[in-house]
DNA sequence: TCGGCTAAGGCGAACGTTCACACTCTCGAT
DNA sequence: ATCGAGAGTGTGAACGTTCGCCTTAGCCGA
């Protein structure tokens, strides 16, 4: 295997030291012009490119991030990783990304540890279920943590950004209140995941604000299936007027009970779902339904990051997600 | 900022050579157990952290590989980064991820040379869109590349791996036939992606082999709402009896003109997708579709570069996809 | 003539590892 | 007693950078 060329390549190639190299390739500070042109051309020419373990090694800084993310194929996480990924990228930073199956604490520790191993200047963890605060917070990391985590606090050792979805709860449950709906059901996601807390929580918010009563919850696990089983129970036992389903792959379950049983979507009742996925304009009817800004809260999510990195002070307020609003809602008749 | 503790520190604290403190921390050979023992214990309680990046720089290893994926939040590609990044850590490897928002060659090769600066052993791009074996092509690369696409052959600079979306194609072209349909139709994805073309490839193979006409081609974008436009048109020009869509987010913008118009799944029309997509269960009916094994194709993808890494002989037969049969085909009236 | 300034560039060390050796014991065998 | 083997440990160099400091040459002014 051949080596790669090294300043050390490229000098004796341009018949200067190694160091004038170094400085033609960084600031460029102090070297004649000549010089400069002759050690571009013969790095060009060689294809010579920067070690950057080494460089690494001497400056204590990696230039490198390491990124956390939950491995399941949910569409928000997955956005809001590529998301992080380019604001990484546009800031000068390689991301090394690791995935958590499940977020057993055992997975994210050693996640830490590589990381540290490689000497990452910041870490992200994108972790939309439970009790990740209190894992991090058991292991000693020493460099700046960003948790995007809807609902969490930040800590001495951590800094939390998260989108609010608790809004944007409200926000679809508002929807439904104005449309004068009185009875509105949750649908709510697993209770093991931050999002599903947060989101059953708005929903339960504007009801209040609203004074209405809140009906029963019921508890889904996120998976269409799960939704589906409960549209067939609610349709036995009667449907409300309005219901809001805490995603949109559960609401295409209960979509899906609906349409067995030859309910008419928004006639007889409206639906609202949650994430905005690619397939929800798709819905029959189109789904009415809550944005979330992955890119934006990737690229703040970075900004923060760095921002502590640097020791600058960071602004945290949560992202603001939006209503879609199509056709799977209507006025209570 | 605190340095990290090194190899030296360790070493004083224990009262042995820092040689010998690597020892203990790698294989281990011939080092009285009381020694171990202690040294185990004084890097515990420094916290010692072996770096990554020395390492590296001195062994010329850098155990990280690099993962070129395309931005796009499509299912497959999404998937089989996760299964790359996890095969590789199973291989004690770390992954350095980078996107491509759009396939542009200068985006192919800006990553390339980061990699390069991060030193990694190899490459894996996952890239479903058109030309980019030329690119890499141009690309001088002195580590092992894998290309995930489909079609693509392998050439000195890369080994291509991929499942076998054509067969795929062929599977659903086929269960088509044998239900008794005489004429399908395939909505077919963009052609820019390989996937589209591979996948209208397969339903023209299968057609022929069949003895049957191949129908115009409707070409789709692989959005839900080119489906929908060109099941309206479909439902104008009338209905054949059965249809191969290339995705299943089409395939349910295609159902959504049907449920509009009226039209019963399967009675009137047999739809088939591709991707098994987590809302393909959820669908109205349930969609009959293909499902690639994004989890086997990553890890055997992480096997083949590390086999190239290695210089062991590696498999690349293509991985063979699997026809889910669900509701919404039925035999030929 | 000399001192001093500046621009250009070289020298050596350091970063935290691993690797190839070399050294020092302690045995048991000769 | 001497030798050799092997276990246990230390030494020095190297990897490719950056950084602080030093050297050299050229120039200007006194």
């Amino acid at each position: 295997m051949l080596r790669r060329p090294s300043l050390k390549d490229v000098a004796r190639e341009a018949g200067v030291s190694f160091q004038t190299v170094s400085r033609v390739l960084n600031g460029g500070s102090r070297v004649a012009e000549s010089t400069r042109l002759r050690v571009l051309a013969v790095a060009e020419d060689l294809g010579y490119r920067r070690n950057d373990n080494a460089r690494a090694l001497v400056t204590n800084r990696s230039r490198t991030v390491g990124v956390i993310a939950d491995a399941s194929p949910r569409y928000g996480p997955v956005s809001t990783l590529a998301a992080v990924e380019k604001a990484a990228r546009d800031a000068g930073y390689n991301a090394i990304v690791t995935t958590m199956s499940n977020p057993s604490p055992d997975d994210a520790i050693r996640a830490f540890h590589e990381f540290s191993k490689r000497a990452v200047e910041g870490i992200v963890v994108i972790a939309p279920r439970m009790p990740i605060a209190d894992v991090i917070q058991a292991v000693p990391v020493t460099v700046p943590v960003v948790l995007l985590a809807p609902g969490e606090t930040s800590h001495d050792g951590f800094t939390v950004f998260f989108e609010d979805q608790e809004l944007g709860a409200r926000l679809a449950t508002r929807h439904l209140v104005e449309l004068g709906h009185r009875e509105i059901v949750h649908l709510a996601g697993s209770q093991e995941w931050l999002d599903g807390q947060v989101r059953l929580r708005g929903w339960q918010a504007e009801l209040t604000a609203a004074n209405l009563a809140a009906p029963a919850v019921r508890y889904g696990d996120w998976s269409g299936d799960s939704a589906y089983a409960i549209g067939r129970r609610l349709l036995a036992e009667g449907l409300p007027s309005a219901i809001f389903v805490a995603s949109d792959l559960m609401a295409l379950g209960f979509l899906r009970a609906l349409y067995e049983a030859g309910v008419s979507v928004p006639r007889d009742i409206s639906v609202v779902g949650f994430d905005d996925n690619e397939f929800a304009p798709q819905t029959f009817p189109p789904l009415t339904t809550v944005r979330q800004s992955f890119g934006i809260v990737g690229e703040r999510c970075m900004e923060i990051l760095l921002g502590l990195v640097q020791g600058t002070p960071v602004d945290v307020t949560p992202a603001v997600p939006k209503l879609v609003i199509r056709d799977s809602t209507t006025a209570a008749r």
